[in-house]
DNA sequence: CACGGTAGCGGACTGAAGTCCGTTTAGGAA
DNA sequence: TTCCTAAACGGACTTCAGTCCGCTACCGTG
């Protein structure tokens, strides 16, 4: 299957009083439950321990069930990390400054970037895992085309050429890949590479 | 099974006349088969659709010894891919400026972006391919630390600050993933992909 | 040339991702 | 309240990567 864009799961055809799409009560229920089963699992024995199989028996619900909502293994993942990303994303958009609206464009940029690395850091075996049999699959995420916006605009603000490409390449060198990379490979730690990485974005900036 | 460091195959353990380890004349035989038998099918069918047991069948051999050689199928993938970046990575070492030695480093670096664009392009899914369920391969591979360090000595002699990580950056900017969201979600083209990352190598070094 | 130790061979087996399709049920309409 | 239909369910099934281990044959030694 081929996993879906916009979402974890397919979009509901039945509109709700607020004119939303609803999604019905069982479906809304099983990934719920679904979700809840998958973060007991990874807490529990690691994300790379745990098997679609697993978390279906776990959710208490068939294995075409977690198919149907979340597409395949990486979109569960994806829809974890959903949950995580939130606070950051609220803190960039409307919390304080220099993350938040308020401060310079550079500033807000390098606030991003050390955020940024925080959270794949913290979140590195996710978002590998989001990206097993479909390379790329990132790229189509929602939260994705909320960073590489910000750091488009922020760019732009700050008057770099052409940042667009800029904007990509930055996040580029931000993937959980190249953070693993660095950290295992390299065994360079948290705020050096933060502080490493803000330098680059300053450059990029300019 | 974790794949090997240094190369496809483990280092086998007898000395030949020259002093180099020397591969048993049937283990040397079933290498070249397996490479020309997935070559072809890959040409065939396209590299998504080929399977270790395909490759094994055309190539007549058992599928443990493709797994023996080559470690797992992203190592097939890298090996493939091994001849084909054979001819760029004598260029850059030997071959005419401002490719190879000669011209000035921010010439290089240049030439070098233009040309590993293009390579990624024409391969990029064998690339995909090195890296399923491994992720990262690509950093253990021989050929990355030539990329690398080609990349970070040209950028220490362009006076870039902090090379190494801008190396890195660069080449993650260059990725397999990358390029194909460039080409594919985005739908840039080659040569004016090729000249914008030219800046970007151009912006970092300095 | 004969022999023995060891690298190499190969295919049956395992485990996990992802699919299929007959069955169930939510929830709107009459 | 009953009925109807599309959505959702679930588990058996398929496919494929990767492992295991008993067998084979290469090649260095005497």
């Amino acid at each position: 299957m081929v996993r879906r864009v916009s979402g974890p799961d397919p979009a509901p055809v039945a509109i709700g009083p607020a004119g939303q799409p609803v999604e019905r009560a069982d479906a809304a229920r099983n990934r719920a439950r679904a979700l809840r089963a998958a973060g007991r699992l990874c807490a529990a024995r690691g994300v790379a321990g745990v098997t679609m199989d697993d978390v279906a028996a776990e959710a208490g619900v068939g294995k075409g069930t977690l198919y149907r909502r979340f597409g395949d293994k990486g979109g569960l993942a994806m829809a974890l990390l959903g949950e995580r990303e939130r606070g950051f994303q609220e803190r960039l958009l409307s919390g304080p400054p220099p993350l938040g609206p308020g401060a310079g464009a550079v500033d807000r940029l390098i606030a991003f970037v050390e955020g940024y690395v925080r959270l794949v850091w913290d979140n590195i075996d996710l978002l590998e895992m989001s990206e097993t049999n479909a390379p790329g699959a990132r790229f189509r995420s929602g939260a994705h085309a909320l960073w590489v916006s910000h750091c488009r605009i922020l760019l732009a603000e700050a008057g770099a050429v052409d940042p667009d490409l800029r904007a990509d390449a930055l996040l580029a060198a931000l993937s959980a890949e190249q953070i693993r990379h660095w950290s295992a490979d390299q065994e360079r730690d948290l705020s050096e590479l933060a502080r490493s990485l803000a330098d680059l974005a300053r450059a990029l900036a300019s």
